[in-house]
RNA sequence: GUCUCCAUCGUCUAGCCCGGUCUAGGACACCUCCCUUUCACGGAGGUAACAGGGGUUCGAAUCCCCUUGGAGACGCCA
């Protein structure tokens, strides 16, 4: 049995996407659980599209979520691709390089040999004649696809041409997917697709196919756009006397309305998913549950990376495409924010206010944060809940003290009394500020929501807060006190309106 | 248009390969109730699915065929 060796293998024209993350934890998992290897390999063969700092990109996005290429661009590849190596790991490895752009020499000499075989032929069709095919054959109906052309026209090695892969007429390409079972292709519908381009660089097909046989790549794990060129990939093998890997083509990732997951839907990136407060382990546990599940019946949801890495396997990935549950992976962080130790949420808190710009002294925090750890689904969150903690001024909108049994008349005589009861408080604990609001309610004779109702909105500005009292003692009484004494005359003069 | 893949609650899925134990299980969401100072958390319930049609069989969510629906591919992009 060779060791495993997977890859993830992302072209750098934009950043990471979950979909594409999720194509790395499995083929990563898949190396963990067997005890293999996990290679990053870049697949930069379009000049046009590239994007400079991609590739560290990528790099810096899966080191988030823990993971750490065994083999991939070093640092010396970067700096040759253009990349910036600043806070990025000096991966390398004895297959490398690992970025394609640089790897040009083999690719040309696969195909020169392809040829020397006849497995492929040069072509000098322009785009402009291929794009007038194209539209010809579309108007009678016809499937797109090259003609074959040049198929024997010998087109010389001089001119300025691409490399065709000769499709055999009449054979049948039979794919065994680790996921998807047997596919079966007839080659006639296939065309003669391009394998190098006239820049000389390879397309996808060739430089996949080589540099996983190259690289001793045992599993490809790649998205399910990709089954439809499978039979291209499988002949490639077969006409160079290579074996073939094991290929498991994974269920897409969709977007809420069932179609391709894209920007329309939500956040994509993982880096939006990262700054909006979302824990990598959350991110991880939530995306690997689309497409694979562990099937033994138990009920579990959450998995730890180390779970996972120990109870994934290739068959029990499946067939059918997912949707994105924002609402679930919501739901899912929520769950692994709460269960942080508390020190652990005070530095993301600490963090989250900071880069909020407004500063909440450390011990108001500390007391009122185990509150928020269980209310925050998102680590966004936590700022404006916390907001009132601030030594800044508080905005009130008076409008909200009003309900079925409370007026601002009686608003003001609550903060009234408040302000009696919570002065002569020799200590202001929890219990303390209980103790004395607590009678205040049958005093008033109102409900206790709405009694306290006009409390948050006077003391914190807002209606939904962490509960009372402990606010109240996180804020302590000196500040408690003046913010009642900023409220009350607010309250008169807005109950002395018409 | 051609090719390929897919099909269990609204969503992620278990069950399907090895038909009976499935009056189809869990989770998210939703609804009700409990807890309760708001919001959460937690707890107890509830609504909700085998796409349709044919076979095979004593028996089908499970096997076969067809239909329908959805997705992807058909580029000198990956």
């Amino acid at each position: 049995m060779k060791p495993v060796r997977t890859r993830f293998a992302p072209s750098p024209t934009g950043a990471l996407h979950v979909g594409g993350a999720r194509t790395a934890f499995f083929a990563w998992l898949l190396a963990r659980h067997s005890g293999g290897k996990f290679i990053l390999r870049i697949e930069d063969t379009d000049r046009e599209r590239l994007v400079p700092g991609a590739i560290s990109g990528m790099i810096q996005e899966l080191k988030w979520f823990g993971i750490e290429p065994d083999e991939g661009p070093s640092h010396a590849e970067l700096l040759q691709a253009g990349e910036n190596i600043e806070g990025i790991p000096n991966l390398g490895g004895a297959y490398g390089p690992y970025i394609q752009s640089l790897r040009g020499e083999r690719y040309r000499a696969v195909a020169e040999d392809l040829i020397a075989k006849g497995v492929c032929y040069r072509c000098d069709c322009t785009p402009a004649m291929l794009e007038q095919e194209r539209n010809e054959q579309m108007a009678r109906k016809e499937s797109p696809g090259y003609s074959g052309y040049c198929r024997d026209r010998n087109v010389s090695a001089t001119a300025k041409h691409v490399v065709r892969f000769r499709m055999p007429f009449k054979k049948t390409v039979v794919l065994e997917d680790a996921v998807k079972g047997r596919v079966v292709w007839e080659s006639a519908p296939l065309k003669d697709t391009v394998l190098l381009k006239s820049d000389g660089m390879p397309t996808y097909h060739l430089a996949v196919v080589v540099d996983d046989h190259d690289m001793e790549i045992t599993h490809i794990l790649r998205g399910d756009e990709w089954l439809s060129s499978a039979p291209i990939h499988v002949l490639l093998y077969e006409a160079l006397g290579w074996e073939k890997p094991v290929f498991a083509h994974l269920p897409v990732i969709k977007g809420p309305n069932g179609k391709k997951l894209s920007k329309r839907d939500g956040s994509v990136n993982t880096s939006v998913f990262r700054e909006d407060g979302y824990l990598p382990e959350a991110l991880l546990n939530f995306t690997v549950l689309i497409g694979w599940s562990e099937g033994d019946g138990t009920e579990q949801e959450i998995y730890t990376r180390q779970d996972l890495v120990e109870k994934f396997s290739i068959e029990r990935i499946s067939q059918a495409g997912g949707i994105f549950d924002y609402g679930k992976l919501a739901w899912m962080n929520g769950s692994y924010i709460r269960a942080l130790p508390y020190e652990e949420f005070h530095q993301f808190a600490k963090q989250r206010i900071e880069k909020s710009g407004f500063t909440v002294p450390d011990a108001r925090l500390r007391a009122i944060g185990p509150l928020v750890q269980e209310r925050v689904k998102v680590l966004a969150e936590i700022s404006p809940m916390v907001e009132f903690l601030a030594e800044k001024p508080v905005e009130r909108d008076l409008t909200q003290i009003v309900a079925k049994d409370m007026t601002l008349e009686r608003a003001s005589e609550v903060l009234g009394r408040a302000k009696d009861l919570l002065g002569s408080l020799p200590s202001f604990s929890h219990d303390q500020i209980e103790g004395a609001l607590r009678p205040l309610v049958t005093e008033i004779g109102a409900k206790a929501g709405s009694v306290f109702g006009v409390l948050r909105i006077a003391i914190m500005g807002k209606k939904v807060t962490p509960p009372l009292f402990e606010s109240l003692a996180a804020l302590g009484k000196e500040e408690t006190m003046a913010r009642i004494d900023q409220a009350v005359p607010l309250v008169s003069a807005a109950a002395a309106q018409p």
